[in-house]
DNA sequence: GAAGGCAGTTTGATCGTTCAAACGATCTAG
DNA sequence: CTAGATCGTTTGAACGATCAAACTGCCTTC
């Protein structure tokens, strides 16, 4: 392996000096055509590429942006986590950055980590998932000027018009509101709904959706709960069908409740109940269960839009003003 | 926000010079120890960490390991690829190694996505997953004599005899095995097997686990053929559970395969009808099928070892030696 | 025709670290 | 008593890029 050409051997072999090349390669508009093309023909023969340690010492940017990746809060699942870094990964790249994980068991060990990256230059920004109320990670980045993006809002006093911070999220409400409103056109006006015990945002979020859907319609349902257990799911519910003998269908706050409710109609004798879950994940798509789709792709091309604006291919956060520190993707019902 | 301190920094406040506090860093044992408490001390006080990108350039390692998060071809599933990457990020950590992502949509592009990554000094070796047989990844690697270590077996001639790089893998004739085993115990003689069309290596492999474990019990059982689809597997379940009344089991190739399976042996009247599945992703868990567990974490141990040592804490790749140059991780059956 | 502006290019300094070699002090052997 | 080895430490150079300022022609302008 020969030693990889740098920047002046570009230079001496297309007969300009060293900031020439760095200029083509970095602001090519201010060279002159002629010159421009002489060393980007140098540059493909020798097959150079800059080296990216030498950039970053210099420029000060590491050109990464880091990003966790231990679920240790109910937060994102893990599809939704696994999708949402593999098009954070894709579309970084396009705006010529990287994605480097981490691993960190709680969130003071996570702050811990996310210091060593930022003091030692190896991240520019963070991107931080399944965030909670009080969260010490988001009150150290502030504090810290470290620019950054949950991927969750921050549920505080009014995340839209007053923001703490620059945030991405699926509106889970949208979602639910979807779902019962697809329940009630083609099923019928008795729409029970399952949910977490309330205080988790994510999932009061959710019930809101099919708690408007239900009153805009005019109709009203039961509100059954369970921990995000299939054994518990398909108990809670098959107690309220046998109570309730005419329940025209359940939108859950997530698959693996809609899985529980599934079974339950199935032991029910009513294996055609219909029931939506949320995440859309591969045992819902298994079982031909209808799911709230996230659409981790958007999210991610929000991150990045909060973190480097439109076009940008550097960390430059958007400013946290009213209404626009924020994005707020719209999830897509599956239909099955 | 000040701005952080440098080894000279350290060096002036500790009344020693640069090289010590290096020194004090990377090789203590040639520092006096108590200049070394002292030098610590200061380090401590001053919150100093070294700058990555400087170190990167003198020492010319990044100590950073590439890794591609696109499945393109059938390779490892989703779930299990995740708790990979998660394992090898954490572990990575405790060595001092970093995890980079990118991304790549075809073996060409991610090719020519590494030698960006390998020639920029980003990376210091790369793990590649879902190999196949002729791939092109493995030759350009090798030819540039790149460190690297692919999840998933060359399928070559004999790749532990005379391996043609280093690997990973998990057996998947063990697992099938000790699934087939355990019908055979606790359900009855005529256990079939439902795989995927012959010439995936991986599938190949599972199924000769089965077989294997058949003969010697003296029992014998037939072969279904399904795509990786839940519908298409529940037909093929269905057909042969009408044909054949007294299957005792299904051992399955995956848990897509197993939970059709499944649907078809509840649809028939039979919904204890035992059957295993491969992965145990969540959908396995929800509906209590049985399921082999992969073990991602010793997968993620067993690249490292082969990367960097038993302990090592920079890239030095085993040499490919007879029998040397894999991990065999053997999978656990979860029963349910 | 001298002064000034401008576009394109070059030069020297610098980012923070580690390597390689040199250094001084103390100890050991002959 | 001196040569050589050993230990712990210091010094200068180098890694490969970009920044900031200086420089060179050439074109305007008065």
């Amino acid at each position: 392996m020969a030693k990889p050409p740098t920047v002046e051997d570009v230079a001496t072999a297309a007969g300009v000096s060293r900031q020439t090349v760095s200029n083509v390669i970095n602001t090519p508009e201010v060279v002159r055509p002629e010159t421009r093309d002489r060393v980007r023909r140098v540059i493909d023969e020798l097959g150079y590429r800059p080296h990216a340690a030498a950039r970053r010492l210099r420029t000060r940017r590491s050109s990464t942006i880091g990003i966790h990746l231990d679920p240790y809060a109910g937060g994102i699942s893990g599809v939704v986590l696994d999708r949402f870094v593999h098009a954070l990964t894709e579309q970084a790249s396009e705006r010529g950055m990287r994605i480097q994980l981490y691993a960190a068991r709680t969130p003071d060990d996570e702050i811990a980590r996310m210091q060593e990256l930022v003091t030692g230059g190896e991240i520019d920004a963070v991107v931080i998932t399944g965030t909670f109320h009080g969260d010490p990670r988001t009150r150290w980045l502030l504090q810290r000027g470290i620019p950054f993006v949950s991927f969750g809002r921050p549920w505080g006093a009014d995340d839209v018009a007053d923001p703490a911070h620059l945030w991405v999220d699926v509106d889970g409400a949208a979602g639910t509101a979807a779902a019962t409103r697809h329940l009630l056109e083609t099923a019928g006006p008795r729409i029970a709904f399952l949910g977490w015990p309330r205080g988790s945002g994510t999932g009061d979020d959710r019930e809101r959706g099919w708690s408007e859907a239900m009153t805009a319609a005019g109709a009203s349902g039961v509100r059954l709960t369970s921990e995000d257990s299939v054994a518990q799911a398909r108990a809670a519910a098959a107690s309220a069908l046998t109570s309730d003998g005419d329940l025209d269908g359940i939108v859950c706050v997530s698959d693996s409740l809609a899985i529980g409710a599934h079974l339950a109609a199935v032991a029910a004798g009513r294996p055609d109940l219909p029931v939506t879950g949320f995440d859309n994940t591969n045992a819902a798509e298994a079982l031909d269960i209808s799911s709230v789709e996230q659409l981790p792709e958007q999210v991610a091309a929000g991150a990045l839009e909060l973190l480097m604006g439109a076009t940008g291919s550097v960390v430059a956060p958007r400013r946290t003003a009213a209404g626009e520190a924020h994005v707020l993707v719209e999830p897509r019902l599956i239909v099955r």
